[in-house]
DNA sequence: TATGAATGAGTATTCATTCAT
DNA sequence: TATGAATGAATACTCATTCAT
């Protein structure tokens, strides 16, 4: 019952959020597109932030699945890295409006404030399980665990940048598919990674040779 | 006269950005920051957004005086290359609050918005201007025109991504200089250009021998 | 069964209003310090007003008790009257919330209301039955009965102007123990008393002689 | 101009915290009262306080007003306490909404809020102000100073205790007017101090004959 | 006897903007 | 060229109260 109705109101919400954007979504507009009143909300969310904080989160666990699911299918190491990278990649690129929901996040990292310390930490953690699978693989391919994050950190880099371009349109594209920006960035990381692996192994040989 | 005071008026409004965010910045502020009643500010902006889009033109007029100097000074294509690429991400993590103002354009849902089209193509032009002699540059290095329009938006996504990341710490860095990121980045870059040079060049000379 | 559970919530109101103060104290509050929902309550108790009215009438109750204890222990007239009005005094100094409590009814403009008509006349009956021994002493000690009244009512004013000195400390009182003003007024009183119970002996003597 | 304007909107404040109490006055309701709109409140005062504050400050003045010309047509020290005692106690006799006014500041004063350091300082200063003649005709009447200053104390418990009797009604006067309350404990100050002059006079010639 | 859910009216304050002067 | 005065809409949030269950 409940939980229904707190459904609606997190469906509401995600509407609004939509189309007037994170800053210009009030909380009464939330309401009246729920069918509510303002001071309704308020029986089942503590704050506009609490509300806003479950649509994020609700977000990322959709993300995680999506990048978990790929990521299980993949056999290889490099598959791994790939499938999670893209992975994390084509979820944005297909649900613009969750990329707006995530960004929310990193502009309120530019103010200090965020969405208090507990939850800040818990959506840090939550987005960051998404990309673990990034620095598994790379370790797995050979490299050390400084890399193997470095990594990490390098693609969600990348993945970011590409959305923002593709998702504001803020620079001509020449007709380029962003996805192939993307493609190219991670076929280069896996490539440097495997010859790095052969390096070392001829090394190796050599040593004991 | 009138763009003399238009200059203190801009100058007001940096230094209101800068002290309460782009967000927390009113136009009363910034009034009484110049010295003016915020009514005076209309006879000479349109509007806040007015005042809002001239700052950010001279943000990235300073961004390209920046980026020039260390191209101009740069003697090869990839020296320039690599100036180009690595001055526009050190301009931004130098001066964060350029980095907000850019940002700010992709809010309310990160499209294109409220500054008006002319204003904004303008913007656009000018923030490709700046990014073009990496364009350049790989074109020198026998890139086609296409993969060197490629390489050029490739770059600013990974700065952007990387600028995000170093801006708004909320993935953990693991003690990673944001900076190695880039450089990483850009290096690779160059070596597969310089790479492909010498294969292009290996098949012509195999071709004609 | 009834009667225990509108006590637990009356002590959860004292509670509630001495935590907050009696503006700062919402239905809300107490409800959830008596472990109820608001709308518990109001099975209870009609409104808040209701509530309110009964933990004051507890209030007055609790003063009626000590003032009348302090009057049967004393031996003559002066000695009730000086308990009475003192006792008065010491209860409200000591047990600051319940001068609150009183106070509250002289808000609004400070006339009696809120409460109903009903609600108002015996909360008066309740106070003008603690303050009554004090009249009856002065009647005692020979004062008409309007002189004795006036001395009453006199006395309850002095209390309550010392009282409001005292919990305010809107004056400065430059180191004056606030229960000495009692005193000292109290002790003018009963000397005055005296001397006109003499006066009026000396004449009756001198008619009579 | 604007002193007028503001002259305006603190009249229609004055209105509406009679008709509404001092809680129930809302700036929409003063505003609307005004015949303004309740932000144009702020162009002329900076907060609801702000307001209050000066409200009260012309209540004080007034009152000091008041009293201060009783105090300098009195001739004799015993005249200029009398006066003074009395000329508050009419004051707000007869003004009762300046009462009121007064009294919301006894309440803030119960929690601990007031009206901002500054400002309630300011206040408490200017209502010694008023008192303060009581204390300085007490001296000249023979009264150590620090007796002087309890008497002043007394006086204006004294006159607040019987003024809440009059405003509130909440004790039945039984006809009394209650004004001869406060004139008979004035009486009975000065007959003290006056006594007390006397008896002192006598031990002096006593010592010294 | 109690609850979960909801309401409507209310709060002070801020904002970009306008307009007569 | 600039101001003083004003506006209307907006903000998140709280309150006592009601009512179906």
């Amino acid at each position: 019952m409940s939980d229904h109705k707190r459904g609606l109101i997190l469906d509401a919400a995600r509407v609004v959020f939509e189309r007037d954007g994170l800053d210009g979504a009030s909380l009464r507009a939330i309401a009246a597109q729920a069918g509510y009143t303002p001071a309704a909300l308020y029986f089942h969310f503590d704050s506009k932030e609490a509300l806003y904080a479950e649509v994020l989160g609700q977000s990322i666990a959709a993300l995680k699945t999506e990048v978990d699911a790929r990521v299980g299918a993949a056999a290889t190491p490099q598959a791994r890295l790939t499938a999670a990278a893209l992975g994390f990649f084509d979820f944005y690129a297909e649900n613009p409006r969750d990329l707006d929901l995530g960004f929310y996040l990193f502009r309120g990292g530019m103010r200090p404030h965020g969405l208090g310390r507990e939850r800040d930490m818990a959506l840090n953690a939550a987005l960051e399980s998404v990309l673990w699978p990034i620095a598994e693989a790379a370790e797995a391919l050979g490299a050390e665990l400084a890399l193997a994050r470095l990594i990490m950190a390098d693609a969600f880099a990348h993945a970011v940048g590409v959305l923002l371009l593709l998702h504001t349109k803020r620079i001509r594209m020449f007709g380029l598919a962003p996805r192939a920006l993307m493609e190219r960035y991670v076929e280069a990381e896996v490539e440097k990674l495997l010859a790095s692996r052969t390096a070392n192994h001829a090394d190796a040989v050599h040593a004991n040779g």
